[in-house]
DNA sequence: CTATTTTAAAATGTCGACATTTTGACATTA
DNA sequence: TAATGTCAAAATGTCGACATTTTAAAATAG
């Protein structure tokens, strides 16, 4: 059992990926090339194939001869991811709104439900309780139909999501922020349905920019 | 003199990018490790580091213990390609109409009497005109002012021209089409200093979609 | 003659060694 | 004391060798 249907360069690339944007290595930091091979039990080779792929995608950045560090962040990194997130999830719904079926409203309204069942039981599952958000923000933009669209988002996605988990380790569930969250989801789908692009884009925006403030301050406390 | 102040992987990575864009190698194309080793004068491990890149930028793409291909290409992808990256640039100069100040509007300016002096005169290269004609349309996004939308802008690109290459081959300069072309860059111009939104955008999306059909056609006989 | 198995050749992915470059401590000099 | 120069230790980037897997051709069986 020696591959188990993955090679090597594939795991680290995803375990190195995990620990970046779980906030494992701080931003900034130098990352060993003997340092790494000692921990993750691995070779040159396929480490430095998942380093290349992480400098790709911006969460590692190299300096010719002198090593591999993780991606510096700041402020207006992370002001821009978000501005971005929004203005292509906004995007994203506008044309799934001009294009949407029957199965995406019905699909749309299953994730709904399932997100708001779950918000209002009594113990909620941080882990659970992303899923369904996630899977409900998905649901919504799916209509869209675009391939490279959904990779664009996926990979801002990915990177706020480093900079929310360097707020998150201080923020637990906030249940009157969660509450105006849920509102907004519902209103949301009624927009949607009411293929009302103009105050669905509006909402959407403003709903992902939400917490930019928040962090903005968590972050200029380091 | 070893190392002109970049590491092999990077020249690599430069040069296989550029082959797969001109269309030197073919869609679907298997790349053996063993011919580009010889091929580029390298050893194993900065040609995978290159290779590992590539995948993370949807030029290649890697089967486990199967080697490594040059990414396929459809009518789809390419539809959805030139779809999201007209979206993108309607997007930018969106928020550039919104945020540009009498800087942007100079440049801007600039760059369109250096695209329209060049696209009048006798003799045209093509290279020149191509420059010209990006550095219009980058002068048209610079005021949105956010490096992550153009970095997904220059990936898009960067993706496009390679369905453009396949097709330029057969495609010698065309003056009608460049005239119709230049009346639609001067448009551009009036709309983004008079900042109409909502023509602007209406405009580059059909700018950049132009091409499609015959691109299309082109390739679908392939 | 077709389908399956065997087997050899080719290709991939990983490793450890080595040459080159960088780093930082120590010594030298003004 | 500050600045410069020297040198050894550490780290990086590259290479070629090797083990494992895939491929495809030949051999065998039905």
């Amino acid at each position: 059992m020696k591959n188990s249907r993955q090679n090597t360069a594939a795991q680290i690339l995803e375990s190195l990926t995990n620990d970046i944007i779980q906030g494992e290595y701080s931003p900034r930091q130098k990352l060993h090339i003997k340092t790494l091979k000692e921990r993750y039990n691995v070779g040159t080779s396929p480490l430095r194939e998942a380093l290349s792929q992480l400098i790709a995608k911006d969460l590692v950045i190299s300096e010719n001869q002198r090593g591999f560090y993780v991606s510096d962040i700041s402020i207006e990194d992370l002001t821009d991811i978000y501005q971005a997130r929004a203005k292509i999830e906004s995007l994203c719904i506008e044309m799934a709104i001009e294009k949407g079926d029957d199965f995406w409203e019905a699909n749309l309204i299953a994730a709904s439900h399932r997100l708001n069942k779950y918000s209002k039981s009594d113990q909620i599952e941080m882990a659970e309780w992303q899923s369904r958000h996630a899977a409900f923000h998905e649901a919504l933009v799916v209509g869209c139909m675009s391939p490279r669209l959904f990779q664009i988002r996926d990979s801002l996605f990915e990177k706020s999501t480093r900079y929310r988990n360097l707020w998150l380790q201080e923020n637990v569930t906030n249940t009157a922020a969660l509450e105006i969250n849920q509102n907004e989801h519902a209103a949301l789908l009624i927009l949607a349905l009411e293929r009302d692009k103009k105050a669905a884009k509006k909402l959407i925006e403003a709903h992902i920019m939400t917490p930019v403030e928040i962090i903005k301050k968590s972050l200029s406390q380091l």
